[in-house]
DNA sequence: CGGTTCTTTGATGGCCATCAACGCTTGTGG
DNA sequence: CCACAAGCGTTGATGGCCATCAAAGAACCG
């Protein structure tokens, strides 16, 4: 349906208007209660949509494909804080900021939306519109744990592989390695974390050792 | 203010009379905007405020002293999903939940105040305050993150420290236990960290190694 | 003083980062 | 068509950080 539409990239579209509103909003959306986005070009496999400390414009909403959310660390290593897949948003992080705080990157083909923010940022918006922005907002609250590093390599990613099919139906668009810089791991340990979880039979060579702590 | 009053506990409370409503808003607060609170009776050290699964009846605002989110793992153990201190806030990821996804145990004397959710959730909620619950979302959003994995016990550690400094006055209330439960590191290796942290001189006895790869 | 909790130090073993090498797939150009 | 390059996935060997076990000192309190 976007494809079919191309003349209206860059420009502003009530999502009322939009079939796919739902799956963005999680809720039907009535026109002219302030969802309001602008269409962006659609990002191919690695593109980078934002770069950290980019001016903020406003919150995006992935509508098909991964983004990931990337940050520099001192050592010039880059982290991957998070995938966004479809219906999950980037920069809401970054409302009370006058830049964003993470970049963000195309990790397949994908398509985004920006949130029109006008004038006068947060203080502008409907009740509406932030009321559907705070349920997203707790709901990546919870998403941002995975990397727990006191679990296990295996049952880190098998946490991993867990999580992102409950978010979505796509397989797993990412690299080993790129799997590795969100939880902790290097590529090598990825793949041979794989490995172990499609062995079949008595499921632990290892057993599912518990590193970390007892609760009193 | 609030050990004066204690028949104020359990009673409703408009956070425009609170001489510390900006501490915990953020800004100044109009009476009758919708910023009304609960007093909760103080919490000693070590208590429990919430149990993962709880009924969800609003959020709460730390306004002393420090509060952890707990999360049980399958295996028995229970990771600290986060420290909370004075002006954070403790449930806005299970606004849109039935129940609590975190448990609540307090870490030093703490007090709080469970925001008035009345009946019909978030949408019996004014603009004014989904406009800064959703800023203190976005704000914690970005506080999530510190256990990244992919550094060494040291820089964790220090990362840790100087994350909690910057968020707030009070020493270090937290046992290194409760420290190793959050980073996912063992006691006794925050110990050690500590040690080489206090130890001057030629700063690294490990160079400040890069584990995780690097960007192409 | 006996009890509990927290902190600290040492010794040992194992998971995992790192280095190195190879197979596979895709794309490009001669 | 084939050579070449680049990216990704995989496997093996080695070393080091850190979890674990054990034990003792320190602080606090009834």
């Amino acid at each position: 349906m976007l494809a079919s539409m191309p003349e209206t990239h860059r420009q502003e579209v009530d999502c009322a208007n939009c079939a796919a509103s739902e799956r963005c909003w999680s809720e039907p959306v009535v026109a002219g209660s302030g969802f309001v986005v602008r269409r962006v070009r659609p990002l191919g496999a690695g593109e980078v949509l934002l770069r950290e400390g980019d001016d903020f414009a406003g919150p995006f909403v992935v509508t098909s494909g991964c983004v990931s959310l990337t940050q520099l660390l001192d050592d010039g290593t880059e982290r991957i804080v998070a995938f966004r897949v479809g219906g999950e948003m980037i920069g809401l992080e970054s409302c009370t900021s006058r830049v964003h705080r993470y970049g963000a990157q195309a990790v397949s083909s994908s398509t985004v939306c920006r949130l029109r923010w006008s004038t006068g940022g947060l203080e502008a918006r409907g009740a509406a519109v932030l009321r559907t922005l705070l349920a997203k907002a707790g709901d990546q609250l919870g998403v941002a744990s995975p990397p727990w590093p006191g679990l296990s390599s295996v049952e880190r990613v098998r946490a991993f592989i867990t999580d992102f099919e409950r978010r979505t139906d796509q397989p797993l668009p990412m690299t080993r390695a790129q799997i590795g810089r969100y939880l902790g791991l290097a590529e090598e340990t990825v793949v041979r974390a794989f490995a172990a979880l499609k062995r079949p039979g008595p499921r632990a060579p290892v057993v599912a050792l518990a590193r970390g702590k007892f609760v009193s």
